[in-house]
Formats: structure tokens, C-alpha cells, sequence
DNA sequence: CTGAAAGCGCTTACAG
DNA sequence: CTGAAAGCGCTTACAG
């Protein structure tokens, strides 16, 4: 195996001590051009990269970002997954990859997340445990909660907002002409589903309506059989609003198994705007989620609390776009 | 901020050697049990995690692989990375992930995985040049191609018989009475789509048939945009093999849009068995790629040349599983 | 600006 | 089995 080359080993060929040639890599250090020079040329021919782990050793910080995903069947996860690999690697961090089942992500893998002493954590869809939160902020570990607000805690939170969401969903059906209507619901614990149907439910109130609720749980399968029972009971409103786009495509084909014509005996809206909404198929009118926006802001509270660490607490809420296409 | 605590914190707290403490961490390392539970309680007590720097650092080795994915946006992806990481976490590996949206790998980012010494590296969907290849090699890192084969170099691969698939399914079409067939390709350069059509083409010809082949490119919209042109055409084949089942889901999508019947005027099979290939919506016979079998047979692979590095070149190809449905 | 030296937190021969 | 010591490859005061 090739011996690993070391900073002593270009010092020596580049005729300067090892210090200098730490810091030519060590961004902000002063060198100057004539030893830089010098030492890239060395490093150059003798394929010299500095090890991370004794930077990392030294300095007690690392490049690493622990990015902790759940659901990732859902279309819309890949999306924010490559684009916060891209804006990460754009800043020089890596992305360390966790991926959890459970909708609280489990002891190991906060210890794992420790044991690289990652520079910031983002969560998706998942929550976590006081105690294991608490444990990152002792280590003034930046912690950001994508697309999940958490109640009890303070915490950074980067979500659309889904209340606004919700309301301006009502308020294109109530223009459209609907009165019954129907909200199929995410998980229920959800802080995105429940905010959603908080904004949906407060305008129906408004106008003195009232809206049939169907429990479900975010998946394809989920929204597909809940259409299926609501069609059977024969109690078929004029709209749905339904709580992520994956569901709203389980309606849709619930509703074309039986015939039910979209959007002139029902309407559907679904959520994300996950690149399938725009499919022939579907044409579902949808609520589009910012990601790129989301992505940039959780990056750039993330950058600035590694910098400085404040353990900052706040619900940033980017407000996304309704895209209507012709499930309304 | 809460000072990291080390082995000699550990140690003073126990009445022990660092070293002792060090070796109740260090797998292998003998010691009294004793002595173990001495350190143990001390660790827990104190809340001691070793330093995985330090570790990488004097070892030279570490417990992160990493990942390389290109076109994450098909749903066949998600699953593959989600196994990857469970499997890896099983054997005490974390996951470097590094999405790539060129067909070649690029050097910034086989920088990243250098820099972190990753104990191997599987590549998903992509290529790398030889050079990059080589500096894998002479680094002792062992690199899977996964669900790829190169075709210039000596390294591992791991695959679906896509040979195998493509003469059974042209095998199935055959006897159930299609004869003018169609073949939608994915990416050109991709050894994916080449042994698929070549298994699929070479059944035909011993049967004296022969096929029209279209070029796509592996995504939804090609699919769609394939089948319209060819709809529109008038040149409709009484059976589509199609080289995977998101393209599957386009020309589906467009064979409804223009009312042609499926299965009576035109059968269609897709590959990959995504999840969205059994949506009523869908019914789409395909062909299953055991994505677990594969991912276990790339990490076993991996851990064997980690535990000892032979270098050895290998395509290893698991046969995957017709799927019927309601497409033929 | 540059070099010699200390030290980050571990593992690992080497004695005992 | 255990401890003292060397050393992995860096960064960073400290002098000069």
C-alpha cells in the first residue's frame, strides 16, 4: 500500500518546516506566496492531501454534517436530500448519512453523531427524545428540525408555513364553490399535518362550514384506502384536501378506480409538489413546498451557529406556492 | 461548553492506566473483567465516548463508507441507500454520502472520501475514470460498482442479471404470442440498459425475430415522451420491454392519454419492481432487481477487503424475479 | 513570515 | 493482565 504522505514529508521535499506547510492549508493563515508556492509544488508531486482526523483531532472540529432522514419512500425526500448534499459540499461539509425508522431517532445513532462530533445535525421528519436533544446542546452541537416543529422544546425549527398553507387552500375551495369538504390527514402526530388542518379548518370556520376529517398516514396505500371507504359510505364531499401529494395520488387513483370524475364531482389538493403531482396521470394541483429555500435558510442558520455557537431557538416558517393544475 | 471528557479522565476516575481504559474500547484488546467493569462504571458515570479522530488517526482506519448516488430522484434509489445504511450500521459503519449528478464520478468529491480514509466506498449508478479508479486502488479502499459494470477495469461489481432478465422477458413475450416488440433503452452508456436489450435481443433472433429500439434516458418524462412519439407514429408494437419501470410509468401514462388499451393492444413491462409499480394506478409487470440480496452481497464483499484487501475483480450477478401484472 | 515544540486523544509494542 | 511511553498527523501559541 502506498505509505500515506504526510505534512513532514512535502516539508522536507519543499525545504520548509512542517508548520508552514500546515499552513498553507489551514485557511487564514499567513504564508507567504513564495513558501506556498513552494509547498504546493511539493504537495503537488507527491499527492499530499491533509488527514482529516488529525485536523480534526487538533482542532476539535470537524467538516461533518450528521443529516438524520425518515421517510425517505416518499418522493419528496430525495429532493432534500441531494440538495443538502450539494449546499453542504458547496461550503466544504460532508454529509454523514442516517437514516431511522423510528419516529424518534434512537440512541445509537446520537452516538454515532457524537462519536464524529459532526459539525451540525439536521432531522427530517423525525423528532427526538428532551434527553438526547439536551445532550447535543451540551456539546453545542447546532441542531436543526427540517420540516418538523417540535413542542416542548426550544430548538431551531425550518419548516414551510403549513398554517398559511392550509388557509389559503380553504380559500381557493371556498372560492371555487365548495362546501363540504374533507381534510385526509398525515400521521397524526405530525406537527406538519396538524398545522396544515389548523389553517384549513380556521377559514372553513369562518365561513361557518365544517369539514369531514379521515384519519391516515402519508403514505400512497394510506390515501388510496381512505378514498376507497370514503367512496363506499357513499358520503363523497366535493373536495379534498389531502395532507402530502403521495396520499393525493392514492385518492386519485382511488377515485378513478370508481369512476369518479376529477375534478367535476370532487376536487383534490394534494401537498410538496413532488415532481409525480406534475405527471399526465395526476395534473394534481398541489401547495409547493419550498425546499431550495428551506435547504438555504436551515444551511445558513447551521453555517453561522458553527461559527458562533448561540443555541438560538426559533420556528422559521418560508412560505411556499399554491400551483394549480387540474384536479381543481 | 461541556469539556470533552478522555481515557485519562476515565482512567483517574477508575484508578486504572489509560491504556486499560483504552483497551476495554478497543475490540481484540484483553483485559480483566475486573478491570472492565472498573472503567465501565467510571465511563458511564462520566459520560465517555472514545474519539473517533484519535482512533482514525493512530489506527488508520476507519468505520465510515462511503456512498456515491447518481439519479437519486428515482424511487428505485431511496431503497437502495436505506438498505446500504441499515446493513452498514448493522456492522458498526456509518455512511459519507455523496450525491452525484454527473455520470462520472468527479474529483472534488473522491477528494472528500480520500480525505476521510473511508474504509470503502460503493458507487451507485455511476462511473469513475481510471485514474480515480486507481487512486482508489492504491490506497488499499476496496469500490463496489453497484447496479453498474465497468467495462475498461478490473474491479468489483455488483449487478442484477440483466442478461437473464432480458432474455426471460423476451422469452414470456414470445409465448404470449407478441412478435413485432419494441425495446425502450435508458441511457445509452449504461451497462444496465446494453445487457438488458442484449438478453432481450438475443432470445428474439433465435426465434427470428426482431425489434425496434428507442432511445431514452431512464426517466418519466423520456418514457412519456418515447411512447408518445411512437403512438403518434402509428408504429405501435404489440409489446414494450422497458428498461425501467419509472419510463414503464411515462409510457403507461401516454398509452392511457391516447386510449390505446393495456394489455390488449400493447403489453408493457418495466424493471426494478419500485414500490410504485404495484399502485392500481400502474399494475406494471416488471422485473425485480432483489435489491437486499444485492446490497448484502456489496457489503459482505466490502467487509471481507476491509478485514483483508485482495483487490480481486469480480462482476457478481443476482437473478432477480418476474413480476406478472396487469400490463401483459 | 517562519520554525521548533507542545499537545489533541487515542493504540500498541514493550516490560513487568 | 497492566502501565509507562512512543507516536499517529496535524494546529497553534511562542520566539525570533
Amino acid at each position: 500500500m502506498k505509505p500515506t504522505i504526510n505534512a513532514k514529508d512535502v516539508a522536507k521535499l519543499a525545504g520548509v518546516s512542517q508548520s508552514s506547510v500546515s499552513r498553507v492549508y489551514f485557511e487564514g493563515a499567513k504564508v507567504s506566496e513564495r513558501t506556498r508556492k513552494k509547498v504546493l509544488a511539493a504537495a503537488e508531486e507527491l499527492g499530499y492531501r491533509p488527514n482529516e482526523f488529525a485536523r480534526s483531532l487538533i482542532t476539535s472540529r470537524t467538516k461533518i454534517i450528521g443529516l438524520v432522514m425518515k421517510g425517505v419512500e416518499n418522493p419528496f425526500y430525495p429532493q432534500v436530500l441531494t440538495q443538502f448534499t450539494s449546499s453542504f459540499k458547496k461550503c466544504g461539509y460532508s454529509v454523514l448519512f442516517v437514516h431511522t425508522n423510528n419516529d424518534e431517532i434512537q440512541k445509537e445513532d446520537v452516538e454515532t453523531l457524537l462519536n464524529y462530533n459532526v459539525a451540525g445535525v439536521v432531522i427530517t421528519d423525525a423528532t427526538m427524545s428532551l434527553t438526547v436533544a439536551e445532550s447535543f446542546k451540551a456539546h453545542h452541537i447546532p441542531l436543526v428540525f427540517f420540516n418538523r416543529k417540535l413542542n416542548l422544546s426550544d430548538f431551531y425549527s425550518v419548516c414551510c408555513n403549513n398554517l398559511n398553507a392550509g388557509r389559503a387552500i380553504a380559500e381557493y375551495l371556498i372560492t371555487e364553490g365548495s362546501t363540504d369538504m374533507a381534510y385526509i390527514s398525515g400521521n397524526e402526530n405530525t406537527s406538519t399535518s396538524l398545522e396544515r388542518e389548523k389553517g384549513f379548518g380556521e377559514v372553513l370556520e369562518q365561513h361557518n362550514l365544517s369539514y369531514a376529517k379521515h384519519i391516515s398516514d402519508y403514505t400512497y396505500e394510506g390515501g388510496y384506502g381512505t378514498a376507497l371507504s370514503i367512496i363506499e359510505s357513499g358520503k363523497l364531499p366535493s373536495a379534498f384536501f389531502v395532507a402530502n401529494d403521495i396520499m393525493a395520488m392514492g385518492v386519485l387513483d382511488a377515485l378513478r378506480k370508481k369512476a369518479v370524475q376529477v375534478p367535476e364531482q370532487v376536487k383534490v389538493i394534494g401537498f410538496d409538489n413532488i415532481d409525480m403531482a406534475s405527471w399526465p396521470a395526476y395534473e394534481l394541483t398541489t401547495w409547493e413546498q419550498p425546499i431550495e429555500k428551506m435547504v438555504e435558510e436551515t444551511v445558513n442558520y447551521l453555517l453561522a451557529e458553527i461559527a458562533e455557537y448561540t443555541g438560538t431557538a426559533k420556528v422559521l416558517e418560508v412560505e411556499g406556492t399554491f400551483i394549480e393544475r387540474k384536479t381543481t
